[in-house]
DNA sequence: CAAAATCAAACGAACGTTTGAACAACAGGA
DNA sequence: TCCTGTTGTTCAAACGTTCGTTTGATTTTG
């Protein structure tokens, strides 16, 4: 076995386990039979298996820092916030794990949620506040609009719409193809709302 | 001790215990000795642990079904999407756990997601979507707009407000007090977006 | 006195972790 | 080239603990 097999074989296949059970959904034996390693290894390499979820969770919620970026680009306001939203999917797309952990922590908190998930969201939503005051100073919004209900409303717009697909996926197709639909519909409704003009 | 006290008892003491921890994460004798009861009683009663929890979720997503009876009225297209959202914040508040059972059984789902939360979501998302074909018989919505997309985003906006507080509670203000606030806020993005007309 | 409810105690199974031996890779000294 | 000591990995086995459930006796109830 190569260098790092057995740690990374183990992070590998802990992904989607701890996803779909939780971290006490899953047993040590578990996670290393489906490793093909021995139940040792999780202690070896990662001092438990609370360990083992941390590693995991840390990787998982790296890749959602990268959202501040946005914030500092030089476009339009409004096209910032579809940034995030098309950001957002694709990143869900490409790692079908994260928003499990990321509910996951919010309704059933392990330790990590104050180390590793709450400072991820705090990152995300201050960069979500500072695109609309940034809008505020263009004037790009009607008056009367709180900061916080609006951008937590686009948030989850978006983030609502796939957490419920393991309970809808019969009514409503969610697949891939749909997404560039789902997501104008998505900026049509923040931006203009439902009524007609 | 009175007739049904043990059983009720247990049930009292598991819903919080099971909305912060999840199935997995309370034991028995967690919930015995909680309710002040043997722990035998948990058999004796419900027939297991899981028997606990799955009397718990019963009692908590009936509440949800009353949501179907909103699409019945003979009121304005968005006044029952509006009283949607009220009964979904006062349903929040009244009962703080509801939201914890239910993203915890959409991300780490036990036996009862099928038996038990899938139908009571199906119910309430196919209310909206009747509302939503009603609204567009009586013209009320501009056209191009997607049922499904459409109803999400609304779900979306006031489910994940709830959803997030654990997370943002030191950044926003989540009171009850503001909730009236809230729900104008919301439906005023549902309605109207929010660009400058 | 029968039936229902409650209890302390014990059950076997599964849990996460630790242990000490076995193994591989590789260094420097003869 | 061979030997040897070291270091880092891997393993089967066992550790003590906790798990959910069951048991059989005891108490309460009607």
């Amino acid at each position: 076995m190569a260098d790092n097999d057995c740690r990374a074989n183990l992070i590998a296949v802990a992904i989607p386990l701890f996803a779909a059970k939780g971290l006490n959904g899953v047993s040590v034996r578990e996670l290393a039979s489906a490793a093909g390693v021995n139940l040792s290894m999780i202690s070896y390499y990662f001092g438990g298996k609370e360990g083992l979820y941390s590693a995991v969770l840390s990787e998982q919620f790296a890749i959602l820092e990268k959202i501040g970026e946005i914030e500092q680009m030089e476009i339009d306001t409004l096209q910032k916030f579809e940034l995030y939203v098309r950001a957002t999917v694709s990143r869900y797309r490409k790692n079908p794990y994260l928003l499990r952990f990321y509910t996951s922590e919010l309704t059933n908190p392990t330790p990590c949620f104050e180390t590793i998930v709450k400072p991820a969201i705090k990152v995300v939503v201050r960069a979500l506040l500072e695109t609309f005051s940034d809008g505020l100073t263009h004037k790009r919004f009607r008056d009367g609009l709180d900061p916080t209900d609006t951008v937590l409303a686009l948030a989850g717009m978006i983030n609502f719409y796939f957490l419920l697909e393991p309970a809808t996926a019969e009514l409503f197709d969610h697949s891939q193809e749909r997404d560039e639909k789902l997501i104008c519909h998505i900026m049509d409704i923040f931006k203009q709302g439902v009524l007609k003009s």
